[in-house]
RNA sequence: CGAGCAGACUGAACAGCCGCGGGUAUAUUCCGAAAGGACGUGCCCGAGGAAAGUCCGAGCUCCACAGGGCGGAAUAACGGCUAACGGCCGCCGGGGGCGACCCCAGGGAAAGUGCAACAGAGAUAUACCGCCGGAAACGGUAAGGAUGGAAAGGCGAGGUAAGAGCUCACCAGCGCGCGGGAGACCGCGCGGCUCUGCAAACCCUAUUCGGAGCAACACCGCAGAGGAACACACAGCGCCUGCCCGGCGCGUUCCGAGAAGGUGGCAUCGAGCCGGCAUGGCAACAUCCGGCCAAGAUAGAUGGCUGUUCACGACAGAACUCGGCUUACAGGUCUGGUCGCAAA
């Protein structure tokens, strides 16, 4: 699980508990999105990379390459939303720009694009 | 040139745009009483040889600075190196290879207990067949046969009724003496004639070991809550070690303890790293000389995209810090031996 700098970090179990129970998802073989509305006003997002990804390189390189993806997109995001992104099996083998049209698909499906 | 051995090194490169962590310097702006902070910008630094497994050894921290006994664990020829080690170097012994070289769970089986299946007559003890003597009963024998991982040292000769270390030569083992070596041990000589294997079976011997770990530990500390005073004894609880003996603490003074959170620990100033054909040493290593200052996150930074090139990229991501070991790994480079062939 990991934050990204210039969004609210989700860090709290019961946070990510909570959106996996409440919020909408989507699946793909690349990527899962959760997305639940917050009081907040803010964006936050957490990543998952279980240990079904790999090993430690390949966790972060997950990671790294769902931050990119989010990064690309997070302009256009409404706020006021909480994000989880969990990795899945195919995530370290595939290209920044190929998580990011999924995720685009996966966030216009949840309404969350301006 | 081919095959093989040992050691050392390396672990894709470049450009553009966007992005991340740390340090530092800062005009303006914003916050703050101030110290300072936020944002922005410039510059610098930013994963590995194994960062891994967490298997040893330390530093550091706390636990009455840790006492005695039992138990437990680790190590195991000898000499050295090291802060230390179960690591490293050298050497001895044993084993493998034509060789370079490699491998070794390498103390004790005359302290004791135990195990040695099956096969085999018999497994630490024997007599089934055989051989010899004898009419037979029975006695002698351990050459030969068979079994087995192992059968009363091995092999040859003499010897004998047949045989046997019964005698002799050589080899192995044991003991003694002499010589060499720092030592393990080696060499030579003599002696009597010899006693199975397994201690990765219990065990015995020698040496070493207090416990827990950075989620250690120290400090700050919102909301909220305790509260007074005087103190023992018994008991109980906790801790020191798994157990026993023995011991320590339990409530101490005023504001402090505990929990969310924060700061330090924490990032090099060190058993530090690199180089030297310097000195000593076979070597590990030590000394000297000259350089270098190098990630530090805290949900966890080194990335993304595009393009070019090549041998088309393996194993794999720091989390308190070092020294080792072990395990994983695509390729590539260098150095020095060896064997074979050819040439000379």
């Amino acid at each position: 699980m990991v934050f990204m700098k210039q969004f609210v970090p989700i860090k709290e179990n019961r946070d990510f508990r909570r959106i996996y129970g409440k919020g909408k998802s989507f699946v793909h073989p690349f990527l899962v999105t959760y997305a639940l509305k917050n009081r907040s006003g803010e964006i936050r997002v957490g990543i998952t990379t279980s240990k079904k990804t790999g090993n430690a390189v390949r966790r972060s390189r997950s990671r790294r390459v769902i931050r990119e993806a989010f990064r690309q997109l997070a302009p256009g995001v409404k706020p006021g939303f909480d994000f989880i992104f969990v990795a899945r099996g195919k995530t370290p083998f595939v290209k920044s720009t190929d998580v990011c049209r999924v995720m685009e698909i996966h966030l216009k499906k949840a309404g969350v694009l301006l």
